[in-house]
DNA sequence: GCAGAACTACTATCGATGTAGTAGAAACTA
DNA sequence: TAGTTTCTACTACATCGATAGTAGTTCTGC
């Protein structure tokens, strides 16, 4: 098991780490917005079940208190979702990006962006060929 | 409830529908790939979870068999998908972006072909624009 | 018309997920 | 140190989704 799957809940948790760092139950679960804030021990099981899935890790004690530390990397979170995303809509992803022009969500500055990204990238690519000569 | 949540079975059960036109339940089950294909039942299953959410309906019946039709289009189907993995990244389109490209999945021509979209949208959002005066 | 095939409608099970309660230990606090 | 707070560890439970079995009805080929 790769990269372990998240549920919504999850993922939500996840990013409270990502922002926090290292970090307790009772900080994730108040880094929920007040409205729709699960309870202490709901966040608390999900806690345990993202330990078991190696997403987190208990990194120390402070007081009588656990802290948690994430293992999985956002990157590799989210580009597990993207991958997710991209085999149910069936392959490529010009599906994808066909939907977030036609509603709008894709803006030529958006895809000027991505020019950028993909020449920054690909340089970075070229270096670390060179590198390794 | 405008445009219901499908899961992964749901999804491929549509894709097939979307495929054949007005089906049966045996030729939706046919359309799997012949291993890894579910029992009868549990397409029949699917199917019926599918109406209930207003995704399929019954159109007619051939001899004892139900021939069920889409009433979802794929478009919509699709755009739920992104707009919740969308919702899952948290905002803007431009982290998807930059996964998709760091794994190497857009590539120049995708983003050229994106521009090409996004040209022929926005010509045809003009064109609406002018009919309607 | 009857035997077997196909289909429907219903029921059942299992694991995952979101949700949260409880008992008891540990740590502050007055 | 005794009371209160906080946390852990465990348990409970409802819902959903994937899976499939069964009973009974309806066709169909002979």
């Amino acid at each position: 098991m790769a990269i372990p799957k998240l549920t919504t809940l999850e993922l939500r948790i996840m990013e409270a780490v990502w922002k926090l760092g290292p970090c307790s139950v009772r900080e994730i679960q108040e880094a929920f917005p007040a409205t729709r804030r699960p309870a202490y021990t709901t966040i608390q099981t999900t806690v345990y079940r993202l330990e078991t899935k190696k997403a987190l890790r208990r990194a120390k004690k402070i007081s009588n208190a656990h802290i948690f530390e994430a293992v999985l990397s956002p990157r590799a979170a989210r580009g597990r979702l993207v991958d997710e995303l991209l085999s149910l809509l069936g392959g490529g992803p010009s599906l994808l990006m066909a939907h977030l022009i036609e509603t709008g969500k894709l803006t030529r500055d958006d895809i000027a962006e991505a020019e950028e990204v993909l020449a920054r990238f690909e340089q970075n690519e070229f270096e670390q060929e060179e590198k390794s000569k």
